[in-house]
DNA sequence: TCTACGTTTCAACGAGAGTTGATATATAGG
DNA sequence: CCTATATATCAACTCTCGTTGAAACGTAGA
C-alpha cells in the first residue's frame, strides 16, 4: 500500500458515519450487512449513506455484492491490515520494545487464541 | 479508546502532511525529531506545521518535549496501538481466519523477531 | 407491464478544514 | 539588555467535504 491509498483510507475513517459503518462491518464478519440495515444502524439517510459507502469502497476498506434487491457490504479485511501495516512499518529502528504494544493490541484479538498463528 | 478519540486520530491521519509527520516520527523512533527538521522533511511552512502538530498532539498520536530552543516531537506508540486495537476489535465473530492477515501484518514488524512476545 | 422496494446519482447549499502572512512567545548567546 | 533563532498564535481567505431533496436506476412480484 502506498501513501496515496493510506491517505484515502485514513480520511475515509476520519468521519463519524463512515467509521461507524466500518466498525459495524468489521464486527458483522464476512457475511456483511445490507445497505438498508447499515442505514438504520448508523442512523444516516439512505442517499447520504450511499455517498459514504462509495467513498469507503473507493478507499479499499469495504466491498459490495448484490443479492436480489439488496446490496450487501462487507469489510475488506485485507485492506484494513494493509493500512495497519503501512502505519506501523519501520517502527522498530533499534528499539523493538517501543512498538510492541501495537502488536500486543492485535494479539488481544480472538484470532490468536487459536493456534492459527505463532505456531 | 472510545469512538471520539479514534475519530480524531483517523481524521488527523487523513491529511497528507500530518500522515507524513506521523510516518517520519514512527520511523525516527522514540528519540523523535525537532519541529524544524520535520518542517524540512515534510516540506511544510513552520507556522502551518505547528498547526498540524497541535492537531496530532490533541489526537494523542504524538508527544512533545522542549530541548533548548527546539521542541522535539515523537510518535505516541501507545496511542497508535490503541487506534489499531479500536479498528480491529471484535473482528473475529466466529471467523478467526478473517482478521488473521491484520495480525500477520503487524507480525512482519521487526519487534516479533525477538522473543519479547509470543514467548 | 405496472407497481413497490431498495439503492444510487445529481445539483445546491452550508459548514468546516488547510493555507498564508503577519505577529507573538520562548530560549540562547553576545 | 539586545539580537537571533525556533516555534506558536491569530485573522482572513479559499476550497473541499458532508448533508439535503429530488429524481433516476435496478430488481422482484402481481
Amino acid at each position: 500500500m502506498d501513501e496515496r491509498q493510506a491517505l484515502a483510507a485514513f480520511a475515509a475513517l476520519g468521519q463519524e458515519h463512515r467509521l461507524r459503518v466500518v466498525r459495524a462491518l468489521v464486527t458483522a464478519g464476512p457475511d456483511g450487512l445490507a445497505a438498508g440495515v447499515l442505514a438504520e444502524t448508523v442512523k444516516v439517510a439512505g442517499n447520504n449513506l450511499s455517498f459514504h459507502l462509495k467513498e469507503l469502497s473507493h478507499a479499499g476498506l469495504i466491498t459490495s455484492r448484490r443479492e436480489g434487491k439488496s446490496v450487501i457490504y462487507s469489510a475488506a479485511y485485507g485492506g484494513l491490515s494493509d493500512l495497519v501495516q503501512f502505519l506501523m512499518r519501520d517502527c522498530c529502528q533499534g528499539h523493538p520494545e517501543v512498538c510492541a504494544p501495537a502488536v500486543a493490541a492485535l494479539d488481544a484479538c480472538d484470532c490468536t487464541t487459536g493456534d492459527t498463528l505463532h505456531a
